[in-house]
DNA sequence: GTAAATGCGACCAGAAAAGTCGTATTTTCA
DNA sequence: TGAAAATACGACTTTTCTGGTCGCATTTAC
């Protein structure tokens, strides 16, 4: 099952905020938690990785946090999601340093999967978080209003 | 980390295998593991997944097994995927059945996360298994040589 | 009736993801 | 200069999921 890691919604939640901020503005982490209901530690780890690739730039001490560095425009999904959860690594037996995988003699599908794995890449590569996170459009506001409006918080369950 | 199941890669390696064979030959699940070092009942399952899902055709019975029952051209990976492991599902807060997400009420994503979502479905479904498997370029035979002569048997490492 | 094949469900183990904890460092400001 | 507020970072634990195993039932050819 293809599944886009929790880590990368919690990317995607924090720019989509900071997005919002007048520029210049610092978010902390706490604020992010607060608003969102994040524990802190898990999304500290996704901001200051998002520091480290550039995405973001962040100030230490108090009044700091975290805060746009660059346009979204010029920041792919890629990036993002290379950042948050490490390379993208589609298949086991296309890793980087190339260990000899269990089917060697016999395979007959690393062209297959490269070929897949291409294409992923390419999508990845190509969405810019611009495009991803732009102003909703009318159905999609019908569906956050949905989504949110769900369950009341007795019936809570995440599973 | 988005990764290819490693019960894909067995399903693209059978129909590799199956789209070699002359029209109307079965192919037994034992065949095939003989062939490609793959563990019996793991294949196997994936094997009557794609049965099921009426990508292949399957004859129980001695001189039983397995062959191709619809053009690849018309399968898409997509399909593929949804049979050997299950229904696409890219986001926590996505289910088909809809419990509501631990965000609910503050979640500001779920837009951006459809949108990525219909963006990987796309890729999938239009992506057919003909598209994927075809005789491969040179460049792609390099690939598989290098890959497939990486290092003597005794070093293999699997991880 | 036996052998060779698929069909299917329950179970187990190991790896990866998610989350927790603790502590160090930096910065502002009173 | 000290306290408070923030990030930085690494080790650890828990949970979830995937891959893989086992066992047995069913079907079919000969």
């Amino acid at each position: 099952m293809v599944k886009i890691s929790r880590k990368v919604e919690y990317a995607l939640m924090a720019l989509q905020h900071m997005r919002g901020q007048r520029s210049g503005q610092m978010v902390s982490a706490k604020d992010l938690c607060a608003a969102y209901q994040v524990a802190f530690p898990i999304l500290s780890k996704v901001l200051q990785n998002l520091a480290a690739a550039g995405v973001l730039r962040s100030a230490q001490g108090a009044h700091g946090g975290y805060q746009i560095a660059r346009p979204l425009a010029d920041v792919t999904f890629g990036e993002l999601s290379e950042a948050v959860v490490g390379p993208l690594q589609f298949s086991y037996c296309l890793h980087r340093d190339r260990v000899r995988c269990q089917l060697a003699e016999c395979c007959n599908v690393i062209s297959p999967v490269v070929r897949l794995s291409r294409r992923i890449e390419e999508l990845f590569y190509n969405m810019s978080l611009e495009e991803l996170l732009h102003a909703e459009e009318p159905q999609e506001a019908a569906i956050r209003a949905r989504h949110n409006a769900a369950a009341p918080a007795e019936e809570l369950v995440w599973k």
